[in-house]
DNA sequence: CGAATGTTTCGGTGAACATCGAAGCATGAA
DNA sequence: TTCATGCTTCGATGTTCACCGAAACATTCG
């Protein structure tokens, strides 16, 4: 009974306010730096010296020296995961903070989970690839199918360099707003930064919405029709 | 940046140890006593008192008076499915107590989650059902299909009772020690629960572990092949 | 009705933990 | 080389929280 992942600890490292903000903002995948992280969370910078140390040590951080700069960033992808499962959980049983602002809708809308596209616009991306056979499940195997291939080289990304690299091309994520899967791996990095380098979307940099033009709304959902 | 769900709350829960451990045995799907959550914890009645109202308060608990003896269930299934993935990173992560034992592999193999069968054999029966057309998957929504109802009546299962039910008939839920999917909703329930009546298998009621017999096994294998 | 059992309340204790001011160390730029 | 800045260490503080003994309340059974 007592056997087996130790839930507790890893639950008492997220479940300190400080360390819960400088997580989620990690969640935006983009390495922060420590002083930059003490500023997410309110704090001075030697209590986050001590915060994010747990956060390493506990193997949820992991840390980068530049010089004078510490840079920190989520250990693995899969935390991201966890934590949008917590935000679901919060957000379900009641646990919010603040009156909900202009900035939840866009967050609804689009942004970024750790390194890929997420919310109703995430959402949507996925279910229109499997719709229409980019995609294929099988069980909970996720395959990028030939016209899938065929079209995201169409974007512009290397699916054979994907293919090559360690991390799973497509994987499954679920979203915590829309109680719905969107596509992780390295394909789903690969689109988001497309979107981006094409100027269709832009992160913003105070929180982990995405922002899409109208133009780039336009090709967005010319590419994945419902 | 501080909007939004509040996962410090919800992970400060659960990450005290004897909740924990009182989380985690409620995940075996059958409600206990608040006596017998304090011996699943190691600890004393009063202080389990304290520990059982702060889950209720939270929302992660539901109780239900009979007599002189209070009945606690999780709240909600979704919190098992979040408390799993909590699972995956804690043993990812490399937070795990104890030695492994004869325990742990009886519940790789098969094992409570909630109410539905998880483990190897939970995502088996899942990639199976899929596999051979009994469920469908269309981006994130999981149908039944004819065949799989005619297949899940042939076991004794009332599939038009579920249908009537609030509950989904068919959800994926992530299994941790698989890292693949496993079928949840009422349909999983109610398969366990065949599972159970026919004497293929049985709940250890020391631990989440399900133990198939030979001949139960067998059933197992020869309705879900691979 | 009295005894047994499950649960809760009350009050107190000690440990853990988040926090920050002050000071120090490391790096980079002028 | 000096100054500025990022980060860490040290030491102390106050709060929170898990814990339990004792007692009380609620329910059940003989």
């Amino acid at each position: 009974m007592k056997e087996g992942p130790d839930i507790a600890r890893v639950a008492a490292l997220i479940g300190d306010p400080a360390r819960a903000n400088m997580l989620t903002a990690l969640m935006a995948g983009k390495a922060l730096t420590a002083t930059e992280l003490a500023g997410v969370a309110g704090i001075t910078p030697q209590t986050a010296t001590s915060h994010l140390a747990r956060l390493v040590d506990g193997g949820l951080a992991i840390t980068r020296k530049q010089g004078r700069h510490k840079y920190l960033a989520l250990a693995d992808d899969q935390i991201a995961g966890t934590l949008e499962s917590l935000m679901g959980l919060a957000a379900r049983i009641g646990h919010s903070r603040t009156r909900t602002g202009p900035k939840d809708a866009a967050m609804r809308e689009a942004l970024v989970c750790y390194n890929h596209l997420a919310g109703a616009m995430g959402t949507r991306m996925f279910d229109s690839m499997v719709g229409h056979g980019l995609l294929e499940q099988s069980g909970e195997a996720l395959r990028l199918t030939d016209a899938g291939a065929r079209a995201a080289a169409a974007l512009g990304i290397d699916v054979a360099a994907l293919s090559r690299g360690r991390a799973p091309v497509c994987r499954s994520c679920l979203d915590w707003s829309e109680r719905r899967t969107h596509l992780a791996g390295s394909l789903g990095r690969a689109l988001l930064a497309r979107f981006e380098a094409e100027g269709w979307a832009r992160r913003d940099p105070a929180s982990r919405a995405v922002r899409f033009s109208p133009d780039g709304r336009r090709r967005f959902d010319a590419l994945f029709p419902a």
